[in-house]
DNA sequence: TGGTATACATCGTAACACGAAGTATTGTTT
DNA sequence: AAACAATACTTCGTGTTACGATGTATACCA
């Protein structure tokens, strides 16, 4: 898939990925890997930034001797993918003028 | 619209403007705005960057004393809207993940 | 004379995905 | 026990890109 394509659905695929319930890192790139793949260091600044921008929490925990870093969804981040099944129907608008060409 | 996601159909959207009958700047946009809009700036990089790309061509004119150019879509640009064609199906996809959430 | 539409160009900036490399532990294979 | 893969997270530098701001220039209309 085209790269810059890619970037406008990132986001709202890693909030997807915790939205039914919380989950790390590891666990969100084996889940979206069929949809879409990502590099763990794209991942993790990608968390942080949607931790930044209060989208989502994270709670440490130990699990195996290892520590997990658990990603947990807000109000705010459930808004974002609403924002993006709007955006979503003007995507499909957008097609429909791709396979047309101009405005004829 | 989101900008990211912006970013990933404008080109393939600028392509398709022209994809029917040679176009110029000023005209795309105008065909362009109910679907995507853009800025002039953007627009002009865009052109530029898909010459360089050999997706279009450029033939100047003069209309009304003015200069305009008149961009033209090669194979290679046909090829990128199919791609996007392609991309579109894995969207589909995503969005039918992003709508279920995590993969149960 | 002034405003709007047309038409294209340049520059600086901020956002972002990614590869590369690193740290550290657990589990499995040889 | 040694070697390697898998798990788990982090940091850094880089290239791509949309955009606002600004500039240049002509045509048309009030």
């Amino acid at each position: 898939m085209d790269i810059q394509l890619k970037r406008g659905l990132l986001d709202v695929c890693v909030l997807s990925s915790i939205r039914n319930a919380d989950s790390y890192g590891y666990q969100i790139i084996k889940d979206m890997k069929p949809y879409l793949e990502m590099s763990e260091s794209t991942l993790y600044t990608i968390l942080k930034r949607l931790e930044a921008a209060e989208m989502l929490t994270v709670k440490s925990m130990e699990h195996g001797g290892r520590l997990r870093k658990y990603y947990h969804i807000t109000e705010k981040g459930l808004g974002r993918i609403n924002e993006f099944q709007k955006d979503f129907q003007e995507i499909l608008s957008i097609y429909r003028f791709i396979q047309r060409g101009d405005d004829a």
